[in-house]
DNA sequence: CCAGACGTTGTT
DNA sequence: GTCTGG
DNA sequence: CCAGACGTTGTT
DNA sequence: GTCTGG
């Protein structure tokens, strides 16, 4: 699954890959971004785009957006029975460079690239129009098997998007879903590594460098016993 | 065809 | 919007 | 995702 | 335990 991620680095290189044009973005570093936050996303609507939207998607249908939703994630396999519309006309990317996952006595890791270079998050957006507000744009994070990295605790992992995909992925001409079925696949183990942070990142209020500090000094992507 | 309900995840 | 029921 | 709050009834 | 807020 995925609950919490960050955007603190600098996604030029990430928007320049997928012909960003347009953007509106908070330039604030993003350390433990949680659900009902909002976070930079990529969006294809005439051309791409890169806005804030609020984590936590508020369908275009529904009566009342206030009511929680809580739909920050949905699994890939199910997107070919729901969410058909979105996925065909709403797929999106969030840029970060890294999400945290928990174990089950909610001691956090961070999940990064190898090499530490920002990475995309599959997912879906939608915008709800209010007759008396300006309207409300949301997101979820897809997800999938977990990788090996990931798996020891988790079953399931954010959908990752390789640069390559990126305009394939935005391209709202594609509706032959089964020609993004590969992207929707566990992200090679491989390319990432995790270490353990600080469980101050379990506090949605804790935003600050200190989220990426590793718990202990040796141990990085060293077989993880819990 | 229209009317009416409706959205997900995880349980490491 | 999509899906189901009638 | 985690943290933290949280309890009901009646209003012929 | 469930629900809400961040």
């Amino acid at each position: 699954m995925c609950g919490r991620f960050s955007q603190a680095g600098d996604f030029e290189k990430i928007r320049t890959d997928c012909k960003v044009t347009e953007y509106n973005i908070s330039t604030e570093a993003r350390y433990n971004i949680a659900p009902s936050q909002s976070a930079q996303v990529i969006f294809n609507e005439s051309g791409s785009k890169c806005v804030m939207m609020k984590w936590g998607l508020v369908q275009s249908w529904v009566r009342c957006p206030e009511v929680g939703n809580r739909l920050i994630n949905i699994r890939a396999d199910s997107l070919k029975e729901k969410q058909k519309g979105l996925f065909k006309n709403h797929r999106c990317l969030i840029p970060v460079d890294g999400f945290y996952e928990w174990t089950k006595y909610k001691q956090p890791l961070r999940f990064l690239m190898n090499d530490d270079s920002p990475f995309a998050l599959a997912g879906l957006w939608d915008r709800w129009n209010s007759p008396d507000r300006s309207p409300l744009e949301t997101f979820t994070v897809i997800t999938t098997e977990a990788n090996e990295l990931i798996a020891p605790i988790h079953n399931r992992m954010p959908v990752i998007v390789s640069s390559k995909d990126y305009l394939l992925w935005l391209d709202t001409n594609v509706k032959d879903l089964s020609l993004l079925d590969f992207i929707l696949k566990p992200f090679p183990t491989g390319k990432m590594r995790c270490y353990k942070v600080s469980r101050s990142v379990n506090n949605a209020q804790f935003d600050s460098p200190e989220c990426f500090k590793p718990l202990e000094s040796n141990g990085n992507n060293m077989e993880l016993k819990f």
